[in-house]
DNA sequence: GCTTTTTTGAAGTGATCACTACGGAATTGA
DNA sequence: TCAATTCCGTAGTGATCACTTCAAAAAAGC
């Protein structure tokens, strides 16, 4: 009944998500998506209605696609130590942020950090996500610590160090940081969570 | 002999580092520092020369008068424990990146990060602080170590990780994490490097 | 073939970017 | 009073920013 897209809109996000994932929010410009999806930046306006908007569905489709085993393994609890989670989820975000045939780092710690209109609908998508992720790795602790658990500090100290931590390594691995020694860091920083 | 400068050198090094330190360096533009410093362009151009080179001499000036105290802890070995001094340090920054009388967070971790002209001489020497940081920890490690402190991991491995809980914490008070919860993150963080 | 609907490419919007040209302003030495 | 020297404010450089306008292009229904 009309003109069909010349790019999926999954294709679309999908190279919109490298873009941000690599060069961050405000240094990807809307003629560098442009030219990654491969039409002009009035079919991008008129796909996703914003920049904004655009890396808002990419940051879901981060989400989504990459991040989810992260977040599964958060939310099913299946009874094993904290050490052994939190080594787990490190082990597992630290080969995320250390592809080498993706992006280094996280694509919300680093494309959601700074450069963004703050006040923004994306900046509270991004924060909300970073917020998220305490609070479920706190819930996760605490279920931990209910069920006999000894850890070495309080859930809520425990999952804001977890955070940090993780977000060290993905600055770290921006900058070129190996697998292996990320790896290295993460276990300690698991271990270091048992009594 | 010459009309005199409308404001000294190290008084607009310290109102540019100010804004480098709150806004990133590409979120910090000659405008804004123009209007900071309170003279035009052309001054600041005839006086540094380039965007590039004031940040520079910026970074500089962050590096000798607020974190001289964190880098003369790591260089002078008090032959205190590895723990002790991990722990002195991290608190030393945490109080550096909470001060609320100044920009959040570590000034070269958040400036010095994505935006800025990549194989420029202002992002070698971000780089080189960074790396340097690295170096130092192990070296005060190594030297704990060989004194008979027993540590966690090795001195290579404790490094690195010292380094991502000290970016993990920089961005976490960019992003209004409080000075004693902070506090927490850098104390559990001390006290995992001992065996 | 012709209308309808949506997408597309090309060109252009004002705003802001880092940076500069230039002439006047402010000081010192004579 | 008057050169000499340095700094300063004003205005403007081309480039790039996010975003828009608009008419042609590509499909489907009739």
């Amino acid at each position: 009944m009309s003109r069909p897209r010349s790019i999926s809109k999954e294709d679309s996000l999908e190279r919109a998500l490298l873009l941000f994932w690599e060069r961050g929010y405000d240094r990807t410009s809307i003629a560098d998506l442009s030219e990654a999806i491969g039409v002009g930046p009035s079919s991008i306006y008129n796909s996703f209605g914003s920049k904004e908007q655009l890396f808002r569905e990419a940051i879901d489709r981060y989400v989504a696609t990459y991040a989810s085993p992260a977040m599964k393994l958060i939310a099913t609890d299946t009874g094993e130590s904290a050490v052994e989670f939190v080594r787990e989820l490190m082990r597992l975000l630290v080969k995320l942020y250390t592809d080498k045939k993706k992006p280094a780092g996280c694509a919300i710690f680093q494309s959601g950090g700074a450069g963004m209109p703050e006040e923004s609908h994306a900046c509270a998508t991004t924060n909300e996500i970073k917020g998220g992720l305490r609070t479920a790795i706190r819930k996760r602790l605490d279920a931990c610590a209910k069920a006999g658990d000894e850890l070495s500090a309080p859930p809520k100290t425990l999952a804001l160090f977890i955070v940090s931590s993780l977000r060290g390594i993905s600055q770290l691995a921006c900058d070129g940081a190996s697998r292996s020694d990320l790896m290295k860091v993460a276990d300690h920083a698991a271990e270091s969570c048992a009594k």
